[in-house]
DNA sequence: TATGTTATATAACATCTGTTATATAACATA
DNA sequence: TATGTTATATAACAGATGTTATATAACATA
């Protein structure tokens, strides 16, 4: 009952988020929307209700990437493939990157949140890290995520240096993690 | 030879200072300055000659806090200095602090580029860093770098513990740089 | 075929933006 | 006092934005 379908909701999403990788979150507008699909704004009104709803939904779809990019990496160590999946996301989708860090620190407030005590634990599992407490761990961990985030945020902005590639990056990663690691050892005379 | 000057360079920079400080930079507009300051947009008109220009003084303006807080934090080791007045900055203009790590990689960029020479020839002064050669200092250099800022992103984003204090993250950042540093001693034997 | 439903296009509205033309009024100087 | 200069206010313009009222046309069904 009634006419072919020709914009869908996901159509629709997939067009804001282009436009969110080019121009930021804040280029998006609903005429670009619209002109990107070849469409009028009609059918975006038909699917969302307003702007915000569409802006939800896009969030949805940046955290649905994310999630597949950390799938994409599971070899056993999410204390590293956590690490890994956020570099990737920062280098792939720099712009939407900066922009969820800059505008949805909730979002990334209560995904730490909910990390956190699955990576403790992961962490308990790991003959290298034995002989620490929990809140040795959680230091640790600190350290880490603060390090991901300033390595992923430089990536993502074209700080570091020139001819630093992705796998040097990932090298660097993971050679301060043996740097605090062992280091914490030292302090505790392991 | 005309009127009194009731609102000056400096004021209109004031104000936009105040609005990007809680909106953010985006959040800045002729109209809402004048608001502001309680007078029309011709004032701002006046003294710059479009919107760009009035965003390249108030970026000069955040440079210049960024500047002071570096002065005000000198020890003597820039090493440390750098970390902390970022740190503070991070913490005391948080929006304004992600819209320029956002924004303006460029500054930013150059701001590295001009700062790594000056920071390797204090670090070679350093009794602690005795025996390193210049690409290992620059290694040391690179993940103090990238955990300050990460450490000032989080901050910036209240992402860090609830009850991280302004002490608890500089203690941890000079934790970590002695976790590079003892590190980078163990690899080579020193 | 006729009808109801609905996906889409168009155009208008209100509001925000930067910018500018014009008017006003304050001040220094002749 | 008269004049020139200029700081300021006002209002308008053009363009972008979100939103909506209306019209059109495609499709399923009776």
């Amino acid at each position: 009952m009634g006419p072919k379908v020709k914009f869908t909701r996901e159509h629709i999403i997939d067009a804001a988020f282009d436009i969110a990788q080019k121009e930021g979150i804040d280029g998006i507008s609903m005429r670009k929307i619209a002109d990107k699909m070849g469409s009028s704004v009609a059918p975006i009104y038909q699917n969302f209700k307003n702007v915000d709803e569409l802006n939800e939904a896009l969030m949805e779809r940046i955290i649905g990437i994310s999630r597949q990019l950390l799938m994409e990496e599971s070899t056993g160590n999410p204390f590293r493939d956590i690490g890994i999946a956020s570099l990737r996301f920062a280098v792939e989708y720099s712009v939407i990157f900066k922009d969820l860090l800059l505008k949805s620190g909730k979002y990334l407030q209560g995904y730490d949140e909910k990390m956190m005590p699955v990576l403790i634990e992961e962490m308990q599992k790991d003959p290298q890290l034995n002989g620490f407490n929990v809140e040795e761990l959680k230091t640790i961990l600190l350290k880490m995520r603060i390090f991901q985030i300033g390595l992923s945020i430089m990536a993502a902005n074209g700080l570091l240096p020139k001819d630093c590639s992705k796998q040097d990056m990932m090298d660097i990663l993971s050679s301060t993690a043996d740097d605090v690691i062992i280091s914490a050892k030292l302090r505790r005379g392991l």
